[in-house]
DNA sequence: TATGAATGAGTTTTCATTCAT
DNA sequence: AATGAATGAAAACTCATTCAT
């Protein structure tokens, strides 16, 4: 039997466990949640205990997603906090690099539609895009000041950024099984390597957005 | 027991009956799949009939999506077919109009990832994929025509541009019950109208694109 | 379509193609039934076209067993024509050679029991008894006559020597996907070769079984 | 909701519950195995809680088989404990009353063959083989002992003795509606009474099997 | 708090057989 | 006679969640 968490230190970390537990397995087989059970396993604990955590399975996989989001955003506001040495490619770059290393992110934004937001309370649910909308509204507020955009533009500029991102990969990511199967020539057309055509895309988009906004580079 | 469906015109019609009994089903409640017997019983056939014209459940949504990707690139072929009266906005309106007219279209594109491509033989995915590309490079090549591309960045364009749409639906679709969760003023960032977004979105990207490739505009 | 067959010859020629078929397919998979579709494939025949000739999936493994069993009574009242030669270990020997000769025999009597008396109408499995047993009485009459035994002792033996080898049978063969798996020597206890103790379980039960009888060796 | 059982005495019992619950449902038809809903509601459980303790449906018939099966080896081996008062037709007259008294085990393993061994891991297949030549071996060892026979042979004629059993017990059963159907004279062949038959086959085979021995009835 | 035994809803797919052509 | 499209019964098994201990 796992050691009781009495104090909220003691509640946190264990929730964190379940937390690592399911994205380890999850990037394993990334085309579906895995079970209640072999979360617990991986966790070290009982199946009863993870639902002391989390009301469903879907809520684990949804923190999981707020903390990466929450991640991202404070990636972005890390790269824009000194305008000084700011560039929109050199922005993009590391941008792409938070999501190389986030591998899970964006594998979970594919299941999003389909699966997290189903068997989910909609309370629960609110109260996360409660938080991330106000996350989205602070970071885009910074690129608002440092780009002297006029207010809210920041804001929507990461939200398109994001879905852009989110579509391109689900275009583009397939599975192992596939991949070889996608091997010859003809396939090419729809075979860019991500990451290239994420920084074109990308790249292209900023660069016609802001002839639509305020200066950036004076 | 339904008429017997002797010759190839028949045989196609009453595949076509299975379509749009999905179709109509999948649209009542799009965040899962209907089941096998649901979609038999709204075609008017019984269980087994549908095996005969579909190996696995999910096929028959693959060859759905099929028809409205292919009808969407048929479509763009007809807007770039008279070049004398185009413009980029003209396209997006007729763009957008499409998709609103082919609700399941996104809907089942959100599905592809998690739920679609699962449970399907490869052999059938890898031969969709290969009439998808196949349609994807015809369409492009006359993009390039009608805007005096470099060979190739037709197709790129487009398979960009649904990307962009793909990830900017699933980013502001929100299930019925919840929209009326998020009607409060915080979650506006976050709920701007679809369709307008898309429209400024693709916009700026098309402005974005156009000045990396050639002329266009003359 | 296949060529019809009018005449009586050409139905019968048509219902041992099938026949074949069912045989030939089994022998690849015996330990189960193949589907009708397949039988009627392998015969290059239409599935409707097979319930013309039989009733059920099953009468057509139950014509086959019939087959063979008449066959093997043949070749013991071949065995038992020329007296002058005659030897228990001779006969047994041709027996065991007429069962390697005809795999499919055993294991079709595997399944009776569990799969073909199933769905079978009991008019047709009455009918087939009766040949049996009249079969079985013949053949018996003539080993009653050449080994001097009273009435109806031959027919005894040849049910018993038959429900022996049908027992050692299951009790010996494996799967092959087993046989690797029980190579290690704790299992060759039972594990015998088929043959030998074929040989010589029924050599021991003949011995037995003459010396309650009457002469045979004089 | 049933009890709980946790310790693994209740587990024990509890596992003996879906094994007496299957095999009384198997008794009322045995020439097909029941279903789980069916086990899982005979023995009062939820059918979730039966995969629980068996993996398969058929894993618990073969559970069912095996302890049948020794159950009879150690009949058998009380049986030769004393062997001052020992002779053949008294052991064969109480192995033809096991038998009786456990009608469920010539069923069974009539099934072995055609469905027990299908669906069901190779590695519990073997596990079970693995018991059952312990077994036979001990048994047959102390065969060995009372008999005077060289090391092997009892195990051997154990299991002759089974495969004969088994055989003529296939040969013999007919099911009830089939036994009105060969009322009439002519069936009488091949309807001897099964106990009658089984005594007076085993007997002869064991007549011929001592002599092919050593001493036995001193 | 932690456990893990018990629950039971839920669905795809196969395939023997029929029968309209 | 031959065809093959249509039928629909039938059942195993998983797994998220609960709750007695």
């Amino acid at each position: 039997m796992a050691t009781r968490a009495h104090d909220d230190a003691a509640r946190l970390a264990r929730r964190n466990t379940i937390l690592q537990a399911a994205r380890s397995l999850f990037l394993l087989d990334p085309h579906q949640l895995p079970s209640a059970a072999h979360i617990a396993n991986e966790a070290g604990l009982a199946k009863g205990t993870v639902y002391l955590y989390f009301r469903t399975k879907e809520e684990i996989f949804l923190a999981l997603l707020g903390e990466e989001f929450f991640g991202l955003m404070q990636e972005i506001e890390s790269i824009f906090a000194d305008t000084s040495k700011l560039s929109i490619p050199s922005f993009l770059q590391r941008y792409a690099a938070y999501l190389e290393a986030h591998p899970e992110f964006l594998r979970l934004d594919a299941m999003t539609y389909s699966v997290l937001e189903q068997n989910m309370s909609h309370e629960v649910l609110r109260e996360f895009k409660l938080a991330l909308v106000a996350q989205l509204t602070k970071t885009g507020a910074q690129l608002d000041a440092a780009l002297q955009f006029p207010a809210g533009r920041g804001a929507s500029l990461l939200l398109r950024t994001h879905a852009i991102t989110r579509g391109l990969w689900q275009s583009l990511a397939y599975p192992p099984a596939l991949q070889t199967l996608l091997v010859d020539e003809v396939f090419a057309p729809i075979r860019p390597d991500f990451n290239s055509e994420l920084m074109a895309t990308l790249g292209e988009y900023w660069q016609g957005a802001l002839q639509n906004s305020a200066p950036y580079p004076p």
